[in-house]
DNA sequence: TACACTATGATTAGGTG
DNA sequence: CCACCTAATCATAGTGT
């Protein structure tokens, strides 16, 4: 039995996803109540199924719909306050993620190649502006409306 | 070291349990966000912490996570070719990334978990968006609207 | 008070029935 | 699908600094 290390990424197979998803929401629901009742926390764990609309919810909908409600009833002022106030260390801290992306990108073979067909449908001038836009973005509005990409840019620059 | 089963009630000694809080709520954190990659769904949880007002959420400040889900089910059918392992190498290069980055810098607690958040909230392709653009203009935005923002995903799927 | 360490219990990937 | 099993990794309680 050789249960290499898995590979921290989305897992292709249908059902070795979904046997690993249940497996895992549950010892996440496990943990989640344990801290509470070790801690005496309110902590709930929202979390959505694969094709089911309504998540599942730990511990109980009841312990739960109080933690989330005091959740909502957070202004939207008072949370994002919190997330401006690291805004240059996420700066920086994207930033370095971001570099070190590009290069780890750069050394696989088929996104170059992903990329450099991409670029090269693009005008020279479009370059600059999209080389750090994700490739899923870059890809679909390629094929469909390139001016769509355009508004979007615009928008974000100018808000 | 005689670690014994701990029993699962109430800490009541002071320090013991903040400390117990601490390392549980980084594990689960870590699980959420590990859950979430591994199969593709949005989870987060939401953890009060002994005397804050405002919980630690991870990963999902405010309705990002509807918008991000309604994104998703839209783009779901354009992402069903090898987009999809695009998506997933990007996803697991910035958590990678982060983990390193998170290792390299001893922050504290706080700072960690915004990093959690804010990475565990936006999809791959933000991020990247990001970090070029001006963060702070940016984050406003986001801030002030988000919808706004859904539409121009909305729009980049469907021109 | 907070971090580093590590032995040990807990979780889980990959099987099998 | 479910329940169980096992080896291997992971999380963390207790401890030291």
């Amino acid at each position: 039995m050789t249960r290499k290390q898995i590979d921290l990424a989305y897992i292709k197979n249908d059902v070795a996803r979904k046997t690993t998803f249940k497996k895992r929401k549950s010892g996440l629901m496990k943990k989640v109540s344990e801290l509470s009742i070790l801690c005496g926390t309110d902590a709930c764990a929202v979390i959505y199924g694969q094709h089911q609309a309504n998540p599942d919810v730990s511990p109980c909908p009841d312990g739960a719909l109080r933690t989330i409600t005091r959740f909502k009833q957070m202004s939207k002022m008072e949370r994002s306050r919190n997330i401006l106030n690291q805004e240059s260390f996420l700066r920086q801290t994207i930033f370095k993620a971001d570099e070190k992306l590009k290069k780890q990108m750069s050394d696989n073979q088929e996104k170059e190649m992903m990329i450099q067909a991409i670029y090269g449908s693009l005008p020279a001038d479009w370059l600059q502006k999209l080389s750090h836009v994700d490739l899923n973005d870059l890809w679909l509005s390629v094929e469909k409306n390139i001016e769509a990409i355009a508004e979007m840019m615009t928008s974000l620059e100018k808000p």
